[in-house]
DNA sequence: TAGGATACTGAACATGAGTTCAATGATCTA
DNA sequence: TAGATCATTGAACTCATGTTCAGTATCCTA
């Protein structure tokens, strides 16, 4: 549907993961078709498979450009602008993908694990970051918080009245309140489990 | 695999029941086979059809029996409790569910959000949350953030060490914190937004 | 007990979707 | 230019899966 993340136009290869990336995005990897790839690509299924051998090589092929990207990117900038940029764009892509298991996804989420990591270790030595106890699990849970809006995407969207864009900004102001000065009140530090 | 959430055995009818929300929640509802379910409840695949119309039949009396859980303690314990009550062991169903969209799916949501916000007003009320300028776009964030780590389940599991229970609690620690006091430390208050 | 409704099965049917394949067109190379 | 390699297509194949259906057993009811 209309400009697509990534490469302008480019050769009849190009226009099919470009097309996957968008469709997978979409409406996840099983619920795309082949066919409905293809007619995106302005190309036949056959060629599909010719240049990716098979559906879930295509999965592969986007999977590594995503990757790639956060990787790429994390050589340069720092951790925290890694995981916003990851997210403006491949949110919607990289919630799909982590929820409908894939041997290639796995190098994904771990990507991303470690990405957060570094942005953890390091707000928590500039002291823009609560210090933990297990910053495995604070940067996990980074991660889980920062894909989660995308995950619910259709529903905040009809909660927003049908615009996708407009729940997921809606709802970006109290989490962002809620990563800034928490939610809960009071002194009890215990019982807030579960 | 082994006990399944509710009744203890009764019916066929009921065992089918029982056999989607385990399928249903382990694998998602496209994923999940109709004569998988029927295996699982020892019975045929043409009954799943007798007794539901359809598999979507099934999955809106799933739904159902689900939001029904959700109502129906909703009018007795405080919302809070509900919420925690509902992701307990409807957490990686709503999760599913609430992700492959479907027409009786949007009940669960709404249902979820209405409690969500009831517990946030009960919350700013008594005193235990802070005032929120939005307090839907609260309840949704709240609801947003709170099923997250269902979504993540498979790969939470692995990065566990294969334990899905295991990573979904470990994560939970700082989730927690974050909720009681925050993530990010310093006095500035813009440009934590994205 | 007779009869109908309901529960239930196993096989068959229809369709959607991933993949294969032979044939054609395009492009590059010696 | 001739041959070869690659890009591309459209139809056909295969398989999984939701659904239908005719038949059988079980249970309730009058």
């Amino acid at each position: 549907m209309s400009s697509m993340i990534y490469e302008s136009d480019l050769s009849a290869r190009g226009r099919i993961v470009a097309a996957a990336l968008g469709l997978f995005a979409a409406g996840g990897f099983r619920a795309t078709t082949v066919r409905a790839i293809a007619a995106e690509a302005g190309v036949s299924a056959g060629l599909v498979v010719h240049h990716f051998g098979s559906k879930e090589g295509l999965r592969r092929e986007c999977d590594e450009r995503v990757l790639r990207f956060i990787v790429e990117k994390g050589e340069s900038d720092a951790p925290a602008e890694v995981l916003a940029g990851a997210a403006n764009p491949f949110g919607p892509y990289l919630a799909r993908m982590l929820y409908e298991t894939g041997s290639s996804t796995d190098a994904l989420f771990d990507a991303l694990l470690a990405t957060a990591r570094d942005a953890v270790e390091l707000g928590i030595k500039s002291g823009t970051m609560r210090k933990s106890d297990d910053v495995d699990a604070q940067a996990a849970a980074l991660v889980t918080l920062g894909v989660a809006p995308f995950f619910l995407a259709h529903q905040l969207a009809r909660w927003a009245g049908g615009d996708a864009l407009g729940g997921i900004s809606r709802i970006a102001e109290p989490i962002a309140d809620i990563y800034a000065r928490g939610l809960l009140l009071g002194q009890s530090r215990g019982g807030a489990g579960q």
